[in-house]
DNA sequence: CTCGTGACTCCCC
DNA sequence: AGGGGAGCCACGA
């Protein structure tokens, strides 16, 4: 029945933003333990790769609770402005100072433990 | 088809 | 401490 083209939704960038989707609400991730989930623990630029063109994705992508393996805002050039992740991070309750995390490892969600 | 690039991470020197 | 190389794989030129 389905063609291959019709497996898009099983796509690298579909099982990413799947997984994004599904971290909680003041806790954030990083691209590798994404990249390990999903069975590639090396290609954690092809995360965020996804995450570059998440904000035109539906449903929804939090891409601002992906953050790289030290809790630092890495990406937060994307998000159209200086500020945007890290306020969307502080209206969760999570505290940012010069781009890091405070108490990342206390927010930090794995999806292969939560999951 | 090949090449360069990238919101990453690990390893080695 | 910090810089370079490699693996990862999708995508556009």
């Amino acid at each position: 029945m389905k063609s291959e083209k019709d497996l898009h939704h099983n796509d690298f960038f579909e099982r990413v933003y799947q997984v994004v989707r599904l971290i909680p609400e003041s806790r954030v991730t990083t691209y590798g333990l994404i990249a390990a989930y999903l069975g590639s623990p090396q290609a954690g630029r092809m995360v965020g790769w996804a995450m570059n063109n998440a904000h035109n994705v539906q449903p929804p992508v939090p891409a601002h609770r992906v953050v790289n393996r030290n809790g630092v805002l890495t990406g937060k050039h994307h998000f159209g402005g200086e500020h945007v992740m890290e306020d969307l991070l502080r209206s969760e309750g999570i505290t940012v100072v010069n781009d890091n995390i405070v108490d990342f490892k206390k927010h930090l969600w794995n999806p292969r433990e939560a999951l």
